[in-house]
DNA sequence: TTAGTGACTGTAG
DNA sequence: GCTACAGCCACTA
């Protein structure tokens, strides 16, 4: 079921193309609700409880900095996982955002 | 059940 | 340009 915020949140996520990322207020306003990024990331934080992987990395937010991964395993998981598909990252910011970004359509 | 918290964003000062 | 505050929805204690 995919009723709620949270569970499309998942489903969008899986979306995501290999190489390219999307932003949490991309995502909360793809749904209904920009304010609610915070959801989003949120979401994401329990996506370990998926069965389903769920690409969370691609996920940043609207600076392009990897917020998201100080809730990865190691602060430098996130970086390498992006790096291996072919974005740029420096200080865990994705220099190329414009570029690579993606949204939810 | 109530209260607190969270991987954010936009507006205002 | 930077700092501060409010709003969003769902989950955990």
């Amino acid at each position: 079921m995919s009723d709620t915020f949270f569970d499309k949140v998942y489903e969008i996520c899986r979306k995501i193309p290999s190489g390219q990322v999307t932003t949490y207020g991309a995502i909360a306003a793809y749904i209904g609700s920009p304010k609610a990024a915070r959801m989003v990331g949120w979401a994401l934080n329990k996506s370990s409880s998926q069965k389903e992987f769920v690409p969370a990395h691609r996920v940043v937010n609207r600076n392009g900095l990897l917020t998201g991964k100080i809730h990865f395993p190691n602060y430098n998981t996130m970086k390498e996982l992006l790096e291996s598909e072919g974005i740029k990252i420096k200080d865990d910011k994705i220099l190329n955002l414009e570029d690579i970004l993606w949204k939810p359509e």
